[in-house]
DNA sequence: TATGAATGAGCATTCATTCAT
DNA sequence: TATGAATGAATGCTCATTCAT
């Protein structure tokens, strides 16, 4: 039952892959900012072509199509993030629960970097054609496990204390955006350090552990 | 600092009050289930009207827009939920733990039987036009605060343990979507039941209950 | 040659004449300052129906289209001129000059009271269907023959001087509606009464009356 | 109290102007001939888009708007004369009177080859949108005034005698398209030579001048 | 590699008009 | 006589995408 992680991979018409990169990079930079300001759809690919200074038809020698794009911002902002849960499989000494902290501020921090961005993400990638959407809930779904290993060894540590772990760590992917989807309703009303504290404490909370453990 | 609550009416030139809301429902029906499998934009007036069995040009008798649509969508998924948390401002008497547990639980199993409406629901109201968009931030807010409500009176009891329960509040308004909209990961792991009680379990310990206190 | 004189009857399917009368008068009324205000292709039944309180159903009842409303307001305004020139042929008596240069203040004065609606019937008679054209190209054209029949007499009494008399008769039923058309080039500049002083003279001198022969 | 002339630019979407020039040329030459045989409203622009062969969406790159290419359509018109009454103001040693038969000449015959178009120009021009009608309206006004100077020379000279020169030269700039508005009333009954020679002799006698000043 | 010209399909919305009662 | 419900056919305009060079 284990999932297969699939890619997808941005075909374009141009050899150079430096330049194909250098491109993508302009395409979604500019694509990205106005998905933002004015979602998907009400993004044209002509003003995608002028605020990215390259020639409308010019696009369609990098992306295939409007969606591939949205991929290609998906994908993008997911590497911002990438490094983050992979170090968690890696550093498999580190004390969990410092681990998971840490783990936490530092995804919020990027959260909060690009709160717009992700916002849109979140609520623009159900358009996605097929193979763009299941590379990006592989990408998602490997996150999930990237966590749940975390858990898995807090518990044994006896640190955390959990019915499922893999629930668990769905529970935590998710939440760790609310700042992005429903932060509207209580940004104002926290310092961003004060919201990272508190939205750690929850979630050491959920996993078992009460502060008195945790301090 | 206290949010004001706005509402928004969908005007149809059309008296009959009666006869407005069974249309309205048509149409909602009908818009709902294509914006789940198409999503808003994708989803035409065409197709609305002969899936509705309205006439197209007769349906603008009853709303403005599509953006009114899209509204009525939202507002009657809202419906289906406003109850549950409304009558948790009114039996103030319950034990919190009970009436949290019993909320999660009513409020869960709406969430199941409208998954795909809810999914649409979360990433379709960011192109609402601005009056109905703060109609249903509003509405939304109201739910965190009567959610808030329960939890301070919790606190009181010394039933939960919580840093901020305002910022509480708003993370369990937030998860307990979770299975619209992260279900693809976990639906086929779990039966529902057991979904619904590693759910609660989170949720408590995140609120400061051990399972011992829970037992 | 001679042109024969068609008429348009608006049908409808009311048996009551004098409840047509009314309807008719209630219609044109509202239509008319609608076709003034926005013009008739952007004035809608909707609206004439709802300005005349005459449910839009019903006024199909008396007229059979949009443009049977357009003729009735021409026919309307036509009614307002109409008794003006008939009179020219009544008193064939009186001095031709005189006549003439009441018949041109009266004239004017119906201009200038209904300037708005003049400019309309001109600039929107083009949109009338093909019976409702004859009709109303009838009627001008009999406006012409009063007013030639006028030059005419005015010619053999040694009033006038003109080559030809049907030609200074359109030139006059033509240029004595340049209030409504081109007044907004020269209405402030003039009083009314300084404008039809100005007016009548350029016109006698047209027709060969010099200011001494006029005093 | 000087006006002050408006001119209005059609901006389109492509940069090579002869490119553009030579696109408007054929919208307009497609336009012009439906607008006169159905008028304004009643033309499509896909009726022009096929007329003009060129693709619908493309015309857009041209202009921005229906309401454009009528404002293309006056200009276009507009441009025929241009040169006729701007000469006037260019050679102001000539005889005014001479100068002044020799404008109406040329005028009537242009009139006479756009007889259709300038019917439709004078009919539609009320639709025209804001900006647009300004600058039509202002380059009537402008005639106007090269035909006043003229007057205002002629009467100097004492070879005319009016009371007032610009609502004289108002009533020229009016009654100079009478062919094209109420030709259908005289137009079968005159050759074209005949029609200028009782034009011109009705408008010289309207500015004072007997027949035998004039011969 | 890079660009300007060109296209086809579609979309929300409006409106005059008719039906049924 | 009078009305509210209902319809069919357009219409201006936009947009992603491709062509030709």
């Amino acid at each position: 039952m284990k999932r297969k992680f699939v890619a997808k991979k941005v075909v374009s018409r141009v050899a150079n892959e430096e330049l194909v990169a250098k491109r993508h990079e302009q395409i979604v930079r500019a694509a990205g900012e106005l998905f933002s300001k004015k979602g998907f759809h009400a993004t044209t690919m002509r003003e995608i072509s002028s605020s990215s200074g390259i020639n409308l038809s010019y696009i369609y020698k990098y992306v295939a199509s409007k969606d591939d794009i949205l991929y290609l911002f998906y994908e993008y902002l997911h590497k911002q993030w990438h490094p983050i849960y992979q170090s968690l499989s890696e550093s498999e000494n580190e004390n969990p629960v410092d681990q998971l902290k840490n783990f936490l501020r530092l995804f919020l921090e990027i959260i909060h970097k690009f709160i717009d961005e992700i916002l849109t993400m979140y609520t623009e990638c159900r358009h996605l054609e097929r193979d763009s959407l299941y590379a990006v809930l592989s990408q998602e779904s490997e996150m999930v496990e990237a966590i749940e290993k975390l858990i898995v060894r807090g518990v044994n540590k006896g640190s955390f204390k959990v019915k499922d772990s893999f629930m668990a760590a769905n529970f935590i992917q998710y939440i760790i955006v609310i700042e992005a989807l429903r932060g509207w309703n209580f940004r104002d009303r926290y310092t961003f350090n004060r919201f990272v504290d508190l939205f750690i404490d929850l979630v050491l909370n959920a996993l078992g552990m009460r502060e008195e453990d945790n301090e």
